[in-house]
Formats: structure tokens, sequence, C-alpha cells
DNA sequence: GTGAAAGCGCTAACAT
DNA sequence: ATGTTAGCGCTTTCAC
């Protein structure tokens, strides 16, 4: 980088430094003629302010931080593109952070976004533990913390409203007519306790008066895994009529299988995904699936940051980002049911 | 952010700034008695080191800027995790910032980026005009600028080997002894003069003695773009036996085409993609494709842009990256073709 | 309307 | 081994 500062500029155009700043800021009076000799100057040097001294006395660095699991999951991609429009729109820059939720690299991406003093952090964590979240929180504001539920003067909650979701694809295969309905959920692991999506279909489950056992196969929330798991559900289930997915990608895997076994979808069983990922609509048949729109929540997040950001005494109510039901082509009337209800 | 300096640090400890610093630094000699006081002091104080404050001094802000035309492009978005990844190792936090391919906002982003003071740029640009491009390397240093030609002092090159990757795959199925070959291509734009998988395409057909005529469909290089070029294809040249696709969406987008049209892949009809999206191994059938290690061009490309931020001297010989083909299930020996060679 | 002085938080260079 | 001085490039405050 050239060195070209705002002393150089100042001397070029004869004036002080002041000037030159003002002529840039536009604010504080200045005569419209120096105004024009100063800018004059600055084309002329070439000259870009440095943010970073600016921002060593405006206590202000016009930047925020974006921590997600992993930058090419096409999930927290579209988030990000999102966040970075809105965000460039208000003269922002934005550092991006990988964690692939581990709990450490939270910790550290968190330190990381501190030390370099944005402005607020746009934060995915499943794993960090609560407590060092909550003392981060103490000596930082403000955060916009998504799909995770910390109490915290400094953080600011928004949830995508995935119990929503499950019983819009509930209701939906449910309407069609299926009564003999599976879920493919993923494992429970440490750091993976309860899975918002696998307890709301427990609760649609129970309140249609339908019983869950042997209804739910769990496996890795993969395309192998949905592959795997439906296989067992078709071997323990074999008049299973709709199954309902943890993800897009085990409905893809799902949808493998029956190809496998010879079940037509939807003819003989219908499926439904989660996520609305690319794929989903490129595969056969195309994929009925729930969806967030995921630049939205990105915007969202952001438009709230910005707002934290200018009021240091703004507190804002947690947010509830909907779902929307994708209805494709992997669902149809159940076939030869008899309607209990 | 709890505005605690290392003035506050040094008077916990009883020390001097500058032995704060020693302590955070780890260079210059210091008594580890003294040492291990000052990080107590800033254990308890909380305190994180402003790096805005700094870069003033040292002139380097530990940031790196990546522009690229879409993050939410799974293409970008691996090729960021590479490039983040390895930047994160070696202490640099990354700015992502978006183009659209839009000439006027590719000139932004890299203003941006400067006026952060980032310590290099990652750029994929396609629009900006060459001079002002040019201009820009003329005020900064060092940029790696990936898949496109400017020579300048301070711009390293890099580029995706795409004519070997189109060689690859002529080769693959004329081997397979294919010879009614067609291309999908994209509309040639504006900013999108020459396509240099067009152009290699047409060389592998010049060389082996074959005929472009009416073999080259173009459209926009998306899935109902392929969709649309495939079906002009065959309506044209009923007899096509194998199909060269732009990249991998119009791959699949001619995949469904030949579906509709009952036509079988490969049975009646190979193709092959570029780029191997996401998608392209779980469509049906998996598609055989031209691709390049995404993750690996945003390594590579730190890493030069790490050695060239370390010496100000340095100057890279560009540098090719190659392609490999990746075979999977949409290509197959030419059915009923007489070998002509 | 413009300039001079002070200082943001840090480290390099030079004392001690 | 530790402290002191100066200054990175900018804006804020206060003179003029």
């Amino acid at each position: 980088m050239k060195g070209v500062t705002i002393e150089d500029v100042a001397r070029e155009a004869g004036v002080s430094r002041q000037t030159v700043s003002r002529a840039i800021n536009d604010k504080g009076e200045i005569s419209p003629k120096t105004k024009a000799k100063v800018l004059a100057a600055i084309q002329q040097l070439g000259y870009t302010p440095n943010l970073q001294a600016r921002s060593m006395v405006t206590q202000r660095t016009s930047t925020i931080g974006l921590i997600v699991g992993d930058i090419a999951n096409p999930y927290f991609s579209s988030v990000a593109r999102g966040l970075q429009d809105i965000a460039g729109q208000h003269g922002y820059s934005v550092f991006i952070s990988n964690t692939d939720e581990n709990a450490d690299v939270e910790h550290q991406a968190l330190k990381t976004m501190a030390a370099q003093r944005v402005d607020g952090i746009v934060l995915f964590s499943h794993e960090l533990a609560e407590e060092k979240l909550i003392a981060f929180a103490n000596t930082y504001r403000p955060i916009v913390l998504i799909n995770r539920a910390v109490t915290h003067p400094n953080i600011h909650l928004m949830a995508v409203d995935h119990v929503d979701g499950i019983r819009q694809s509930f209701t939906h295969i449910w309407d069609a007519g299926h009564r003999n309905i599976g879920m493919l959920s993923p494992v429970q692991s440490e750091g993976f306790k309860n899975s918002r999506r696998l307890n709301a279909f427990k609760a649609e489950m129970k309140q249609r008066g339908l019983s869950i056992e042997n209804k739910i196969f769990p496996a890795q929330s993969t395309f192998d895994g949905g592959h795997a798991a439906m296989l067992a559900l078709l071997k323990a289930q074999p008049d299973v009529s709709a199954v309902i997915c943890y993800n897009d990608r085990m409905a893809i895997g799902a949808l493998q299988a029956c190809r496998e076994t010879g079940r037509s979808v939807p003819g003989d069983i219908s499926i439904v995904g989660f996520d609305n990922i690319r794929v989903s609509g490129m595969v056969t048949p195309p994929l009925t699936t729930a969806a967030v729109d995921r630049y939205e929540l990105g915007r969202v997040a952001v438009e709230s940051l910005l707002k934290l950001i200018n009021d240091d005494e703004l507190s804002l109510a947690p947010r509830v980002i909907p779902m929307q039901l994708v209805e494709r082509e992997s669902v149809t009337v159940a076939p030869t049911q008899v309607l209990v209800n």
C-alpha cells in the first residue's frame, strides 16, 4: 500500500489536516471552494482514508463478524450473502469465521472478532459452553445469537421456527391422508441432545393419537445416513406410507433407498425433507420440504445487529423466523388408506 | 466492548506498558516472573489486545480480503473455506466481499479492502476494466488474481486449467468411441467474450477432424438453459451420442431433457459436466464431470498471498491449477458406433 | 471557515 | 530486564 496519508493531502492542497478531514467527512462547515481543492488533491494523490486510524479515534471499526459452522455449507453461505449485502449497504465490512461446530474453535473465533474490535457479531454456536458464552457477552456487545437460547442483556436471540416447520410438514401429510408415518432422525450425541425437530414430530404424533413406537429411525444426518435409516424403516414398517426426514440430505438418501427397493415416491411412499437445500428441486422426484429463507435470515440478523450497534441501551425481544413448506412432488395423497378420523 | 487497555493491565501488574507488550508478544527479554504477573493481570482484567491499535504501528493488519462473485455459490464458498482455514492458521482474519460480477461493485470492493488496509487480496474478477485493475495494483500490493490474465508486478496470476479439463473430458468420450459429439455452451455476452472451455472444445474437434457445424448450442449457463439447449441439440442432431456441457448445471438440465424425450443416459447419450458441483453425484445418473479441488484452490491462493505479504520484493510465476475428471455414470462406450480411426 | 493541539492503544527505538 | 519517549493516521476539541 502506498502510504499516502491525510498529511500528504493537506500539504498538496495547501490546507491543514483537519480541513482535509472535514472535506472527507462532510461535517463541520467548510467552504465549497476549499472542499473542491481538497477533493482534487485526494483524487490526484490517490488517497484512501485509513479506516484503522479512523477507528482508533471514533471507537468504531465499521466492521462486523459472522461466525458460522462452515461457510462451504450452502445454508450458511446464503445467510452470509444476505448479511453481507445489508452490511455493505450500511458501509460495514464483514469478517467470516468457521467453527466446524467445535467449542474451542467457537471460543477462539469470538476472541479474534473481539480483538479485531468488530462493532458487532452474528453468531451460530451450538457447542460453546453456556457459561463461556455468557462470560464473553459480559465483555462484548452486541451479539445476535441464532438458533440457541442463551439469556443475556448483550445477546439478542433469533431462532428459526423449526417446530412450526415440522408441524407444517406433518399437517401436510396428515391432510393427504397418511396415517402410517415415520421419521428419519439424527443420532443424539454429546453436543446434540435435543432435536427440536424430533421433539416436534413426537408431539404431532402424540397429539394425533399415533404411537411413535418403532417409527423413528436415527442415523447420521447425511445422504448415506438417510439411505441406511430408510432401509431400516422399510424393514421394520413395510407399510409405512409417509416419512418425514430430519433434513434434505437424509431425504435424498431415503429416495435412493426407495428406488433400490422398488418403491415409487410418491406413489408408494411420500417423503418430506427439511431445509430446502439446492439439490432438493433437482432430484427425482423433486422434494417437498420445509424451508427458511436463508438470505432473509442473514438480512434480518444484520438489521437487528445494526440497530443494536447504534443504540447502546437498546434491547430487542427474541425474534422468530418462520418457515414455509415448499410443495414439490415427493408427497401425494395416501393410496388406499382407510381414514380413521 | 469494555475498554480495558494495555495501560490498565500495566497499572494492575505494577509495570510499564512496554513490559505488558513484551509479555503479550513474547519478544524481547522479559523475566518469567514479571511475565507471569502480567499474564495474571491480563487474565483478571479480561484484556484483549486491540489489533487496530497494533496495526497502526506495525503497519500490518493481520487481515486479508477475498473478493468473489457470490459467496452463496458453492464454488466460491469452498474456495473461501480453504482460504480461511490456512489464513486462520497463520493468524489472519478474512474479509469477504461479493461482486455479482459487476464492474462497479468489483471496483468498490477493492477500494473498501484497501481502506481497511488488508495485508493482501485474493481476487476473482471478470468485469472490472483492465486499466482500472492496473491502476489499483499501482497503489496496492499484493493481489492474487484468479482465472484472469492481467500482467502487473503487484499481481500474482493463478488459473484453473479449464482447457485441460475440456481436453480430458473430450479424450474420455473420444476414447469411449463417441464421434458425434455436441456441446452446450453459454451465450457470449459483453463481459464474457471468450469462453476458454468453448474454445478448447472447438480445438479438440478440429484436431480430430470433426466439424463444429451445428454442434454447439448456446444458452444461459443454468439448469433451465441446459435443458433448453439440449432440446435444441436433440432436434438438430438426433443421432448425437455424447455431449459436453459448459457446467454441471447445464448438464443436469440436459439430463432432464433426455429423460423427457425418452433417451437414456448413458444408454443412448453420454453427458459430461464441468465443475463437479455438489449435486452432480446425487443426480440420476451421477454425472461424470471435470473438477477442480476448490478447497485446494483457496489454500494455494492464500499460501502464495502470504509469501508475497512477507516479502515485498517477491514475485511469483503464474500458477496453473490442474483439473481432474471425476468419472461417474453418465458416460459409457458409444453404442453402435463405427470406429473411424 | 480554518488551524493547532491532544490523544485513541499500541509497539519500535532508545535509554537505564 | 524494565522503563521512557515518540509516533502510527486520524478525528475531536478548542482556539482563532
